[in-house]
DNA sequence: TAGATTGTTAATCGATTAACAATC
DNA sequence: TAGATTGTTAATCGATTAACAATC
């Protein structure tokens, strides 16, 4: 099926062309142009078309995209046409808004357990699912073959804990720790670090301040 | 001060320098080469050479770099050595969690009010915050000179309301919701858009799987 | 002084953009 | 058929890596 090796930056794209093209699909849209599109987007038309041939190319000649098929398929490139299974490992502020945003499953993520160590935590309900200890994890995730774990607790605990989820047979980890977590080059690791990006911000928010220098 | 327009990937970079000279700092290293950083981080010594003296070089021959004073000088680049107040805007899970991190307290960015318009929340306390009423985060915007308005409501709200945010003077939106804001090149933004993360976590599942053919 | 390591220039690599022939 | 627009090759641009002279 792959072409080997896409590119990180094309990859980092492809989310964001599907969500204008569902955009596209809720304005009634039934085709559209590189060159449409990529005014809608702010890219140029050359790069939608490299991108998208990168996977075979999905477009006609003098017609341009199919809104819909296009939609499709990039939806499976990303894996979105197969169901997820998800843990998360720390039930704290971070993790319950997680498990209460519902569009996950919209996108096929399912969560199936919370765990936290905190035994004021533990037994409380979240969406109907109750907080577990976090030492029923392993057993857990063994058997329901838990696919993602998402690592919402402090940087001192994440290290320890991600690489017992590695063995209990985790595929892969969504990481919201402030640290780079070390583990097999099979395991799959998402990080999303969010003091980094606001730290960014806070750079371009100097640069903007020292602009008229 | 600014050698204009540093590189979108060096930027990306420098929080994570930070946050490896803060572990550093905390182990009580006292000066560290570009090779040593280099074998910690998983880059080349080439690029921490090359992304520093894009400020100026703070490093010394011979000796490498000072681990304190490079941390400093890198939160001043980052402009963490300013306070950044801030507002939430949209007080459902996502937007408590925010407001319960306290890590962004620690480095300078105080949170000065919550806004919703769930009349269900409206009142409710977080963080000894009532939740106040959207419409008056105009006022309290100007009133209180807030800098960065953090955007953690639904997709349909949010282009609306950004505009309202900059014409009370917001300079800068942290934006969760998944819209790419079309706002005056003034004002800063910076995305987190978690279900394109989690896609690209999906997508990297996929190629994993596919491997062996 | 000799050794270490930076700052910086040059070489390489990869990603983006431009151009255009193929084709619907 | 003529016009539109893709798929794809070639040109450009930018970012990363390598190399080394400067210097602590």
């Amino acid at each position: 099926m792959s072409d080997r090796k896409i590119s990180q930056a094309v990859i980092s794209r492809l989310p964001r062309y599907l969500r204008y093209l569902g955009d596209l699909k809720d304005e009634g849209v039934e085709r559209i142009s590189s060159h449409d599109l990529s005014l809608r987007m702010h890219v140029t038309a050359s790069q939608i078309r490299q991108d998208f041939n990168h996977f075979g190319g999905f477009g006609q000649q003098g017609y341009g995209y199919n809104v819909d098929y296009l939609y499709e398929e990039i939806a499976k490139i990303l894996g979105l046409n197969h169901k997820h299974t998800l843990v998360i490992i720390g039930a704290g502020n971070l993790g319950q808004a997680l498990a209460n945003y519902m569009n996950f499953e919209r996108r096929g993520f399912i969560i199936l357990g919370l765990f936290d160590k905190n035994p004021n935590l533990i037994g409380k309900s979240v969406r109907n699912m109750e907080i577990m200890d976090i030492r029923e994890a392993s057993d857990f995730i063994r058997k329901n073959e838990i696919e993602i774990a998402v690592l919402t607790l402090p940087k001192a605990g994440a290290t320890e804990i991600s690489k017992q989820l590695v063995d209990s047979g985790i595929r892969a980890i969504w990481n919201f720790a402030h640290v780079d977590l070390e583990l097999p080059d099979s395991i799959v690791v998402e990080n999303v670090h969010l003091s980094e990006s606001l730290m960014k911000l806070s750079y371009k928010i100097s640069q903007e301040s020292g602009e008229e220098i």
